[in-house]
DNA sequence: CGTTTTTTCCGTATTACTACTGAAAGCAAA
DNA sequence: TTTGCTTTCAGTAGTAATACGGAAAAAACG
C-alpha cells in the first residue's frame, strides 16, 4: 500500500539494543516516523497521551508498568492508538492477556524487517489482527481465522490527494465545501473525482463512496 | 431491527420434538420464513444447496452427517448461508470445532425465544458473532470481545422499499435506472431519497451511502 | 372504521455533479 | 534529461440530484 498515509509511532522496550535496532528498522521505511520512545510502561502512556499515535509497538515484560497494564490504559485513552505486541518468547497466557487488553497484534522479537511490516500493515491499513505463523494452537488458528481482513485489498493505487478527497467526499463534504477546506479550486476538485471514479470504475459518488468502504478506503 | 427482509432459514436436528417447537417459535415472527426442515446433516446440505436460505440453524449431534462436517460443506457454497449451531450442553471442544467449521453463532438448546431471536439478529443483521452468556471461559470472553458488532445500530427507522434503494444506491445506479428497474416513477425513487437523506440526516449521496455502510443497513 | 404510515406521483427551480475537452507546474524516477 | 505521475486549474455542456412546494392511493394497525 503506497502512497499512504504515515503511520507515527512509539516504542516501548526496555531493552536498549533491541530498542536502537527497531527504531532504526522502522526508520528505514520512510511511511514509518517513529514519535516517541519509552524504557517502561508508565513512559509509554505519558508519549502515547503527548503524541496520540497511530501505533505503539509495546514490549510485554517491562519494569515499573508491564506492557499489558500499559496496553488497557491506551485503550481507555480517547485517540485510537493502535497497539502491536512484543514479547521473548510464544507464550500462549500472556499473549491471550495482551490480546485481552486490546492489542491488536503479537510479535516474537526474533522476526525478520519484512514480517515487522507486514504485521504493522496489516493492523492499521487493515485493521486486521496480526499472528505470527508459529502460534498455530487451536485458538490461535481460530482466532486467525475469525480475524481476517474484512476489507479485500483496493487494485488500484490511488495518490494522497485522491484519498484525501474520498475521505471528505465520504464525510459528506460537497466538492466545493472541499475545495474552501483544503485552499484550492472547486475544478481541482471536480478533477480529482474524475480521476477518482475512473479508478475505482464507478459511474457516480454512490459506487465512490461504497468501493471506499468495502475497499476500507476509508475508516468510517 | 422492523422493516427487515425477510430472513429463509433450514432447520436441522434429529429429535422430532424439538424441531417442531423450534419451527413453531420461529414461525412466531413473520420476519421468519422456514423454507427446509432436516433431519440429519445430509438433508440439511441438500436443502440449503437447493433453497440457498440466509440461515441454517444446525443441531451439532445428528446422524448420517454430524453438523461439523454439514457446516464445513455449508461454507463451501458459494451462496453465504450463515450457520448458527444448536448444542444439547456447553461443551467447549465441541463449540470450537463448530465455529473453526464455519458458524457464526451458537445456542444451548434450552435457550429462551427471545435469545434465539437476538442470535438469528445479531448474527444475520449486525454481521456479529453470538455466543450464550453461560460460556464464560477465558476463551469465550476474548471471542467475543474480538467479535464486537462492527455495525453501530441506525437510530431510525427504514422501510422496507427505503432500504431497497438506499441498497441500489449504493450500488452506483442512479434514479433513473432504479425506476425503471422497479417500474416506478423517477419522481417516487427522487422522493424516497429526499426521505431517506432526512432520516439519516445527511446532506447529499455521498452521506446517505456512507451511513448505510457504517450502520450495516446494506451488505456489500 | 378511522388513523397512521408507506408508497406513489407531479411542477418548478436551483445547485451539484459528470462528460468532454485541454493544459501547465512540480516532482521523482529512469 | 526525458518520462511519467501528481496536482493544479479552466471552458462548455448536459445530466443528475436536491430544495421547495403539494397530493392521493394503498397498506398496515389498533
Amino acid at each position: 500500500m503506497p502512497n499512504s498515509p504515515i503511520i507515527s509511532i512509539v516504542v516501548a522496550d526496555d531493552h536498549l539494543f533491541f530498542r536502537e535496532g527497531l527504531i532504526n528498522v522502522l526508520k528505514s521505511k520512510k511511511r514509518f516516523e517513529v514519535v516517541g520512545i519509552a524504557g517502561n510502561g508508565k513512559e509509554l502512556i505519558e508519549l502515547v497521551s503527548k503524541h496520540k499515535p497511530t501505533l505503539a509497538i509495546v514490549d510485554i515484560g517491562m519494569p515499573v508498568m508491564n506492557g499489558i497494564e500499559a496496553t488497557k490504559m491506551i485503550m481507555a485513552m480517547e485517540y485510537k492508538t493502535e497497539v502491536i505486541a512484543l514479547s521473548m518468547h510464544t507464550e500462549e497466557a500472556i499473549i491471550f492477556k495482551m490480546l485481552e487488553a486490546g492489542a491488536k497484534g503479537y510479535l516474537e522479537k526474533n522476526i525478520s524487517k519484512e514480517e515487522l511490516f507486514i504485521a504493522i500493515e496489516s493492523v492499521i491499513d487493515y485493521n486486521q489482527f496480526y499472528f505470527p505463523e508459529s502460534s498455530t494452537t487451536s485458538m490461535f488458528r481460530l482466532m486467525k481465522k475469525l480475524s481476517f481482513s474484512p476489507y479485500p485489498k483496493p487494485s488500484v493505487l490511488f495518490s494522497e490527494r485522491e484519498l484525501e478527497i474520498v475521505s471528505l467526499v465520504c464525510q459528506d463534504f460537497s466538492s466545493k465545501e472541499i475545495a474552501s477546506s483544503l485552499s484550492l479550486s472547486n475544478r481541482t476538485i471536480e478533477t480529482h473525482r474524475v480521476n477518482i471514479m475512473q479508478k475505482m470504475n464507478v459511474k457516480s459518488v454512490a459506487g465512490m463512496v461504497a468501493y471506499a468502504c468495502t475497499k476500507g478506503l476509508v475508516q468510517l
